[in-house]
DNA sequence: TGTACATCAGTGAACGCGCGTTCACTGATGTAC
DNA sequence: TGTACATCAGTGAACGCGCGTTCACTGATGTAC
């Protein structure tokens, strides 16, 4: 909206920043914005203070624009999902602040999430990829926080069923968030893990 | 997509009969495309075999057809979910059977399913009150089912714990349904109602 | 050290297109006399 | 029973607009000689 008309052009062989906060400008009006196909390219480019044709010299087109900056997105949900992993070394601990993480992720970039989280069926490979590594990275926490309970579910099914909560959980918060007859997020978190058998026995 | 130019015009105090298959064509088209924004009234128009002005002889404008065809679908689902839940007495049965209606509905209409419960925080009117009336049935189901069952949980978070998983589990199983390691609906049905402990005691 | 030149980042005008909406209309039909 | 007329369902052409994309360009800058 506010267009950064204070913009310098890069220097020689740095043009490629542009395409980085191209990407970025395409995420956060994403989130902003409803839906994928009411971004245009156009709102991008001004968002970085940018004239429309100066997006085709690192895109083919819109459609390429954005699916990059879907990609981008999931590395950046990635990455802070590690992060937010490794700040400790208890499985306990670790699966309550990537818990935390990713409500706090799906709340503060509500359409961004929604989008992310509908991957048309096995198209793209970039995405689910790091898609996967953030699943597998939930399937290790699970695994470790059932081996210190000695329990002997399967470790992939119980994360499918603690993403499927989680998921729920961030898609309903956001509508209903605001409604006094709506639970916490954390006291929802609290009830899932407590159901799941995921606290310390 | 495929025009209706068989259409007759309706009888002379029944043009009323227009609007009706404007709410349901609105409701496919959303269903079948993306989000809402990218269905226009030149597509609902002609999905009913009219021209786009007559759409003007019963909606103000292009938004109002939307939200008029959402709480339409709402009312359908609300009224779906009736019928399912009210195939048997027994509050167990009543359970799966509206948490496979449920299902069912998010599958058949993804994209449809997903704006309906992306409701702005408190906007609208008509589709929150029917929206409330589907989630006062989920209450009254699992507050039957803790009294069956001697549980003295609180029937209302309960069924908030049920909505968000529900939820998530229909938001995941779209995309996901088709790869091989993801689990059946009904399976993820099953460890649903077992960890929250709504099966028969 | 100076200078010509290729390269690179980005511009600005223009295009065709489909959109939502407006306007003046057409033609069938129920109804009053 | 006939007929004039108001009402109603829906049409078709046209508008202004913003979109994605193309094209020929500008002007700064590193580099070879």
């Amino acid at each position: 909206m506010t267009s950064a008309t204070t913009r310098k052009r890069n220097p020689r062989g740095q043009g490629g920043q542009l395409r980085d906060d191209l990407l970025h400008a395409a995420a956060e009006l994403i989130a902003e914005t409803g839906s994928v196909r009411e971004v245009g390219i156009r709102a991008v480019a001004s968002a970085v203070g940018v004239s429309p044709t100066a997006v085709y010299r690192h895109f083919d087109n819109v459609g390429d624009l954005l699916q990059a900056s879907i990609d981008h997105c999931w590395t950046i949900f990635r990455d802070g999902m590690m992060q937010a992993v490794g700040s400790s070394e208890d499985p306990f601990e670790q699966f309550r602040n990537a818990g935390v993480f990713y409500l706090e992720f799906a709340a503060e970039h509500d359409a961004l999430y929604r989008t992310m989280f509908r991957v048309p069926p096995d198209a793209d490979k970039a995405s689910s990829v790091v898609g996967m590594q953030a699943f597998d990275m939930l399937i290790a926490i699970v695994s470790a926080i059932l081996n210190a309970n000695g329990d002997d579910r399967d470790p992939h099914f119980v994360a499918v069923q603690v993403h499927t909560w989680v998921h729920g959980i961030a898609g309903l918060c956001v509508p209903f968030g605001a409604d006094e007859a709506w639970p916490e997020t954390n006291t929802l978190l609290d009830g899932l893990s407590s159901a799941l058998n995921l606290d310390p026995a």
